[in-house]
DNA sequence: TCAATCGTTAAAATCGAAAATATCAGACAA
DNA sequence: TTGTCTGATATTTTCGATTTTAACGATTGA
């Protein structure tokens, strides 16, 4: 029997996984030039496979082609910053309402296990632990996606998935962990959830937003 | 003086636009497989290069990939296409709202200027002449991005702009011409607009759109 | 001193071929 | 007949090298 491994891991799969967890987890700093040559020894792949995924990115909105001069990393702005946030508000809301419409008992165990997962590191954060960011943010991404996993559109949970992504770039950057404020959130969405009140959890939602952009703007990580 | 042809038009780039058309506007159904040789040669470029593209395809989810067996044209599916309105439902509205409430006279000015265009070829249309029907579809796209292009968020306009060119892909495959009724509702969605009445503009453009759903239905060109 | 031109160097865009992988037909056993 | 294995073929994935393009500095003329 062959080892259980991903089916169909592709070199150039896994350094686009790479690259794009870089970029969101800002290893790789906004505005930072990406030269071929550099990246092709870095990541110990050839250059045609990795303007494949370049390209990707580019597509995503992740990093940015100027002309024939190449590709760099997003640039971030306050501007910016606000418009993502924004859209997360309208596409997760949305989502949201269609998803406590239609969620079944199936969909209130995935919920429940998702802020379990999600509760019980925050309160190891908050005990001081300091855990693994991106097993963090994995686990706040699966209760967030459960939360609207049954909103019925394939169409919505992508695009949701990719503004989500972009989001997190900018928590990341900030360093933001807004502790007992966001677990207590979280806390009050799945009760919200369970309830399928969704005009509670829309306001919730926007709350746990706002707030967390306003954090970040606080923190001067982002100056416009 | 140099010829004032685009600037740096990459064989890539050019490739890419003309198989995205070709894609949208049905001239490569859906579903069908695009083995590599074949467009190398159809296109006339590199394995490399159209791989490069066909990845930027693959993000926007005009084309799908199946581990490594290639690619092909994405599928289409009545559940799909109802998605992909109501992601326009949704985004449209809301930058709608946005944009009626921040436009200022240079606004109103591009919307009346895309209208003329759309409609005095809607007019050509009605007449029973046959023109260029990525013509109309451009004025079309112009139209309704000039009626939100206000909005103030350049994360919303680009998500209108990929689930739009979705869209259009759908009304191509049924070849819809809703004629009279379509031009109305233009017509009825720029008085809108120029009274900034965003709740009449969105209740015309749900209308625009699920209309549009249903007589595309309707021509059973979507068996699902 | 400044502007424009030209040559040099660095980088990206493109290509053709080699390696890896999947598909398919036919043989063989149950 | 059915199911599984095996080898041949087709296709995709990956690479190294070539061609094209942009960036930079020096040189020249005003």
């Amino acid at each position: 029997m062959p080892p259980q491994t991903d089916i169909a891991e592709t070199v150039g799969e896994r350094t686009y996984r790479r690259i794009r967890s870089d970029i969101i987890f800002g290893r790789l700093a906004p505005g930072q030039r990406l030269r071929l040559e550099r990246l092709s020894t870095q990541y110990d792949t050839s250059i045609a496979t990795l303007r494949e995924l370049l390209n990707r990115l580019l597509v995503e909105g992740l990093i940015v082609a100027e002309g024939q001069r190449g590709f760099e990393v997003t640039p971030v702005s306050a501007e910016r910053w606000h418009e993502i946030a924004q859209m997360r508000e309208l596409l997760e809301c949305h989502a949201l309402r269609q998803s406590f419409e239609h969620g079944d008992v199936e969909w209130e165990g995935r919920v429940v296990a998702a802020h379990h997962k999600l509760a019980s590191l925050e309160k190891k954060l908050l005990a001081g632990e300091r855990s693994e960011t991106e097993t963090w943010k994995r686990y706040d991404w699966e209760f967030h996606h459960a939360l609207i996993s049954c909103c019925g559109s394939r169409a919505l949970l992508d695009a949701h998935a990719a503004i989500f992504d972009k989001y997190l770039r900018y928590q990341i950057i900030a360093v933001v962990f807004r502790g007992e404020a966001a677990a207590r959130e979280h806390r009050e969405l799945l009760d919200a959830a369970l309830r399928r009140d969704w005009q509670s959890a829309s306001a919730i939602m926007v709350r746990h937003i706002r707030d967390c952009v306003q954090h970040t703007l606080n923190s001067g990580a982002l100056a416009s």
